[in-house]
DNA sequence: TAGTCGATGACAACATGCTGACATAAACAT
DNA sequence: ATGTTTATGTCAGCATGTTGTCATCGACTA
């Protein structure tokens, strides 16, 4: 017999909860060496995935963070010679964040690590499952935002 | 045309922490008047769920945290009169943790307001995608163990 | 029985996230 | 053009999580 569909959401909600806190570990020992964590991880992809550069604020809505939070992981990073703010041609006060040289040497050097990573916890799932996953966690995300 | 699946499974990562941020936000939200939060939520949820009762580093292997994050929680909640430590007979040191009837009946206010929220989120969704996006998050957690 | 090893409690330092509040710049509407 | 609303930067306070460390209790082993 199926599970009723309030239990199985009320599983699938612990367990994204679970993989949540695997992922972090995941990223933070992928990152460890790179003298990165799990959190500019995240701001340093978001970056990396955008064209056309990114105001902080911008990153948090990609990340869904708040942009105080974005801000100050930005900072550090900036610090750490790994990002850059450049004067935004649209927005006087709101500048745009980029990888400088060494930033986009690590997201290599990153790649290397994290591709590897992905084809191998994904070989022995198919497909069509990961599509279907990734569509019901997009509707979720849909119809909390 | 499909996509690859290291960038579906990248995607699918995104989409976890995502979703992660925004269950906290709908735990806090439906939690907020029960004077709970959402860290407080996953503990009494946690003791609720155990029949046998639980020890703090048991309820930390359940929700896959470290003991001293969850130790730091039930010591509030036993301040605020929402859970008890009783002798354990099977460890000295280690006391159970228990709902007390205050607990148990913010518990059960609780499940007046988040069963409704669990079956309004699935009730447009076949139980069929529930089912198969649980066993795939199931899987990378046994992974990632 | 004695010794060793693992689990637990307790405390500290730190990273990450949130919200609130305030001033100011930018965008918009009239 | 002017007034209003929205977006942004900035600072502060707080909640939650991690790891590390140390002492001690319990369990296992020789």
């Amino acid at each position: 017999m199926h599970s009723s569909k309030r239990v199985l959401f009320l599983d699938l909600v612990l367990s994204v909860f679970r993989l949540n806190s695997l992922l972090i570990a995941e990223g933070d020992a992928m990152t460890e060496k790179l003298g990165l964590t799990h959190a500019r991880w995240k701001v340093i992809g978001a970056i990396a995935l955008s064209s056309a550069g990114l105001t902080v604020p911008g990153i948090a809505r990609v990340l869904g963070q708040s942009r105080q939070a974005v801000q100050r992981i930005t900072d550090v990073m900036v610090e750490d010679d790994l990002l850059q703010y450049q004067s935004n041609p649209k927005h006087k006060r709101s500048v745009l964040v980029t990888l400088t040289d060494k930033g986009k040497e690590v997201y290599n050097t990153l790649r290397e690590v994290q591709d590897p990573w992905a084809i191998e916890n994904t070989e022995d799932i198919p497909i069509e499952e990961l599509e279907t996953a990734l569509r019901l966690i997009r509707r979720l995300i849909k119809k909390f935002n």
